[in-house]
DNA sequence: TATCTAATTAGATGATAATCGAAATGGGGC
DNA sequence: GCCCCATTTCGATTATCATCTAATTAGATA
């Protein structure tokens, strides 16, 4: 979706993933075509408790997902995903993509600049969503993973920014940044947006 | 090179290594052009010697190499390996590409089946280059990773097969299967092709 | 309901690895 | 020859993880 961010999180995790001899042989496997978990165990030379285990991992990266017959459960490759993961890296590798990556990076630092006053306050909330978007990813890097927010010491994080504290509260939840539940909010890991570098 | 075998270590290292969120954004910081040690340590917030432990990771599987100005040492992203490696897992979302190394996978088979006897000796030495090396990576599957063979060891294990083990022996050399060190022989490392399905 | 079979969970073990502070290395400049 | 500086090595710490055996779940069949 061509962001100046990138979901390094969700990057990490997919080349971790992929970086076991069992789960890559794994992945061959199911490219042919569907198997079942007793089929792909004894295929390899493990035992059905080790498939799961890996079969937990590829699916976590969403790079397998499975159908049940009785009760024989099968495996499918997620093509997609492994052409969209491997793309990632491979663009690194293209000196005019990396120039469009530098070119976005930058376009998104300006607009930070535009709606940020000097000392780091939130002049106004964009209207375009693209710019929207950009500052909410700004505000949120100063959220902590993993750590549970109550509504009030959220509110009081964004108070620091801007007045209406609701409007974005409100806003990081529709956008995915974050999720609440029973009255806690957290960042939602698979949107843990983070610029790469430095 | 089109081979019906893969080289899994490889691939394997190469995702594992890549399998690390300092390791990765160094790699997009390279991508824009060659740095420094304490540059890259400077922008990551890390220490030199965790840089240095990770431009090791990287150098060892061929993904950058420096260049040494007075006392400072420049490290540049090597985009042909990216390249490359990236795309190995990519093709494995194409059934073209999928049919097409399903193809090879059986020619190869097939080979083995013509130059071999049923109860596992081989024939002879074939004449085309091709099928000589789908030979050899036949039986360099029984010799173990790391283990050091005496050269009278290895021409016991050869004689299983073929009454001709200096030939044998010799190609094993000649085409980097394995190297010589004083008397000594070894896989090579690099060259340990693996059939990766079971 | 009893039983078969495939899959999963739980728990244990052994191995690998990311990071740091402190110390060592080694080339450059004076 | 001596000091400076970037880099590397060493050792310790902590965390993660692949794999196994044994036990459990749960759907299907009879």
């Amino acid at each position: 979706m061509g962001h100046a961010f990138m979901q390094l999180n969700r990057l990490v995790a997919f080349y971790k993933t992929m970086g076991d001899p069992t789960r890559i042989r794994i992945v061959f496997l199911l490219a042919k075509g569907p198997l079942h978990g007793q089929a792909i165990a004894g295929k390899l030379g493990l035992t059905p408790p080790t498939i799961t285990h890996h079969l937990n991992k590829l699916r976590e990266i969403n790079l397998v997902y499975q159908r049940r017959d009785k009760n024989t459960v099968y495996f499918y490759l997620n093509e997609s995903v492994l052409k969209h993961q491997s793309g990632v890296l491979a663009k690194l590798a293209d000196k005019e993509e990396v120039k469009k990556m530098e070119e976005q990076n930058s376009e998104n630092q300006k607009v930070i600049e535009n709606f940020f006053t000097r000392d780091g306050k939130l002049k106004n909330i964009p209207a375009q969503r693209k710019k929207k978007l950009m500052v909410f990813e700004h505000l949120i890097k100063g959220l902590k993973m993993g750590k549970k927010y109550e509504e009030k010491e959220l509110n009081e994080y964004i108070k620091q920014y801007h007045e209406d504290y609701a409007t974005i509260r409100r806003e990081f939840i529709i956008n995915h940044y974050m999720y609440r539940e029973n009255g806690i909010y957290e960042l939602n890991p698979q949107e843990m947006w983070a610029k790469i570098e430095g």
